[in-house]
DNA sequence: TGTTTATTTCAATATTCATTGAAGTGTTGG
DNA sequence: CCAACACTTCAATGAATATTGAAATAAACA
């Protein structure tokens, strides 16, 4: 994962609505949730939401399909993945972290 | 590690230039760096440095001592265990991911 | 076909973020 | 004490973010 797909999923994820939606998502798995679900559950309006799922999406954190009249969103667990691949082996060094456990461990 | 600390590190970490500070900091260990070497090692201005030493200070990411008339940083790594932490358990849960290998292994 | 439902896009606005250069705060050595 | 050095703080500026409400798309149903 190139430094500037880190800086943008970090980015992506350093917003009050935008972590509790990818939680939320993360939790859902697969199936995932409609963007009027998500917007609900957030508390924010539709418009809003479509905004922070467009950052999501473009930091490739999130998919998305239609079904229906509605647009389902879905959390990407391998850029989730590779994001903390990439935190573990390069921001984790310290006595206090055993990277090899983590790398190995496949998240 | 509540939610909003977790807002501040990641938004802390989402930038170019204190990715790249905060990478070197944790692999040159407790000793730390200079705010100067790290201005250096960055390319940019001390006074810019300043400003992005002082986020990421803010968010406990790194911290810092000061040594004659130098001030050094250094990467807190208990900091950056617990927002992995957050990562794995929270944000992490999908099939792709083995959480429980991460979350015992200390980091 | 026309209307309702679900969502995005757009324009306007306010806020936050990053950079620059100048001025200020400590600290050391002469 | 005073000059230099290492940094930080401040003010000004431009760029990126976030929110709002209105208008545009797109699919479903009567």
């Amino acid at each position: 994962m190139p430094p500037e797909h880190v800086i943008a999923a970090l980015g992506a994820l350093a917003q009050e609505h935008r972590l509790a939606v990818f939680r939320l998502l993360v939790q859902t798995g697969p199936d995932g949730l409609a963007a009027g679900a998500l917007a609900e559950a957030a508390g924010v309006s539709a418009s809003s939401m479509s905004f922070h799922l467009a950052q999501l999406n473009q930091a490739r954190l999130i998919a998305q399909r239609r079904e229906g009249r509605s647009i389902i969103y879905s959390a990407n667990y391998s850029a989730m993945t590779a994001l903390l691949e990439y935190l573990t082996e390069n921001c984790c060094a310290g006595a206090a972290c055993s990277v090899p456990a983590v790398a190995t461990a496949g998240c």
